[in-house]
DNA sequence: CTAGACTTATG
DNA sequence: ATAAGTCTA
């Protein structure tokens, strides 16, 4: 007799319908599916904007799956009561979702698997979330990756499974379980700044996700090398924000990215190097826990770092009124848009770490809670390599200065006069989204005075390297 | 064991 | 020109 009983999957960083191996095979198992998505513990522990990110993101999971004749159920609370809830209320047998790495999600999902394997459920977990499992990765002596370029020549010819179509038809349940109200949620309705703001700049969702990609395929890959590393350019691919949540697969952008190298497009590898990036960062995250929490070189734990995130210079930095104008317009498009140019994060974490001589986790923490591509791996590895305490090689070359980097990098002040008010006589409309944008007890105007430097380039560089040589380690 | 390499830099 | 150090083959 074949297996009739429903089966739950559960939605998490992988909100969309296409490619998704967990989902393309349970619609092949014949039975009803129940997508469900729960706000849990993990959920709750992330910063506000990553949550109103979120929320935009299961909005648009729930339309797709309505669209389809299936529906999204929304629970809130311990993930794993809830899916003993709603396995006991709809008489479902299995449990399945697409696999995370980073320790919170890891730690819940080895509990929930336990526990529900321990109840007799079919409990299992697919790949989906990365290109390459991080165990699948060695280093021809066995160990994983801790330098990026090897890595990259270890894994560029490998093959990768082409994508997955969307289910024709996604089998439901005859009933469907209660679901929250979205809106009852408030997702991010605790995020201190401009909800309208950052909304204008979002581009949430599975469909806008893939004709977001298309165009960057289309538009902007075959200057993609160059074009990438300025702040000013509309030259990156934007992906970010929809990877982390898994409304694209890395899947699709690898093979969009193949099929331009072939096309011709030569610079499309440095798209498929970044895509790399964000593997190896899962790979360290998953291979090193403790690398979202503390320093990866463990001797960088003597290292006086200024761990005071209140004092005046880390206000500054979060409010954008560093006086270094780089760092500031940085600032600003991450309060603004959720997102920040990558080299923007360079800079602003070198600054924060180098010139300021503030912990890293102290920058760390403010990304999670402003970036709207907030991602637990990404995030972690890029402040620990700013910072020198990651895993690579040689970081002692790593005090930017954010003057000449301004300098080379946004020659025509492009990046400047869009996130940069004061001393404007015809301000951008972007530069004065950020005073909409900012919370009120910030007290700051577009006419204001730029502020002086609270800390120069010159004198943050020896002071950054005159503590290195006094490190002792 | 040792040579060669190491994302985005600085002066 | 440089290299305060570490990883990979």
């Amino acid at each position: 007799m074949t297996d009739t009983s429903p089966l739950i999957l559960w939605f998490r960083r992988d909100l969309r319908l296409g490619d998704h191996p967990a989902l393309t095979e349970a619609c092949a198992a014949g039975r009803p599916v129940i997508p469900v998505f729960i706000h849990d513990q993990v959920v709750a522990g992330q910063g506000a904007a990553p949550r109103f990110r979120l929320g935009l993101s299961v909005a648009a999971l729930r339309d797709s799956l309505k669209g389809k004749s299936s529906g999204l159920t929304l629970r809130k609370g311990d993930a794993l009561e809830v899916l003993r809830a709603l396995v006991k209320e709809t008489g479902a047998t299995a449990v399945w979702w697409s696999r995370l790495y980073d320790p919170d999600a890891k730690a819940r999902d080895t509990a929930v698997k336990a526990a529900l394997k321990g109840d007799g459920i079919d409990a299992r977990s697919f790949a989906g979330h990365l290109l390459f499992e991080p165990w699948d990765v060695e280093t021809k002596t066995g160990g994983f990756y801790k330098v990026y370029t090897p890595m990259w020549k270890a894994v560029r010819d490998t093959d990768i499974r082409a994508t997955l179509p969307v289910p024709g038809k996604i089998p439901a349940p005859d009933t469907w379980p209660a679901s929250d109200n979205l809106d009852d949620w408030r997702m991010g309705a605790d995020m201190r700044r401009g909800h309208d703001v950052v909304l204008s700049h979002c581009t949430m969702g599975e469909a806008a996700a893939t004709s977001r990609l298309g165009a960057f395929i289309a538009h902007r890959v075959a200057d993609y090398a160059t074009a990438r590393d300025l702040p000013g350019v509309d030259g990156t691919s934007g992906l970010s924000e929809n990877l982390t949540y898994g409304e694209i697969s890395p899947h699709a952008c690898w093979h969009a990215g193949q099929r331009a190298l072939h096309d011709g497009k030569g610079e499309a590898e440095v798209f498929l190097k970044e895509l790399v990036w964000r593997e190896f960062a899962y790979h360290l995250v998953h291979h090193t826990p403790r690398i979202v929490s503390g320093n990866w070189k463990e001797d960088w734990d003597a290292f006086p770092w200024n761990t005071d995130a209140r004092r005046k210079e880390v206000q500054a930095w979060q409010q954008g009124r560093t006086g270094i104008r780089f760092v500031d317009a940085a600032m600003r498009e991450l309060q603004v848009t959720g997102r920040m140019h990558n080299r923007g994060r360079m800079i602003v974490a070198s600054y924060l770490t180098k010139h300021l001589m503030t912990d890293w986790k102290i920058g760390l923490d403010w990304f999670a809670e402003q970036l709207i591509d907030w991602d637990p791996a990404s995030n972690a590895m890029g402040w620990q390599w700013a910072a020198g305490s990651g895993p690579d090689a040689a970081p002692y070359f790593r005090v930017f200065n954010p003057v000449t980097q301004l300098e080379k990098f946004d020659k025509g002040g492009a990046y400047g006069k869009a996130w940069l008010a004061e001393e404007y006589a015809k301000p951008s409309g972007t530069a004065l989204q950020f005073y909409d944008a900012i919370p009120l007890q910030w007290n700051m105007s577009p006419d204001d005075a730029y502020p002086d430097p609270i800390v120069s380039a010159e004198d943050g560089r020896k002071a950054a390297l005159d503590a290195y040589e006094k490190r002792g380690f």
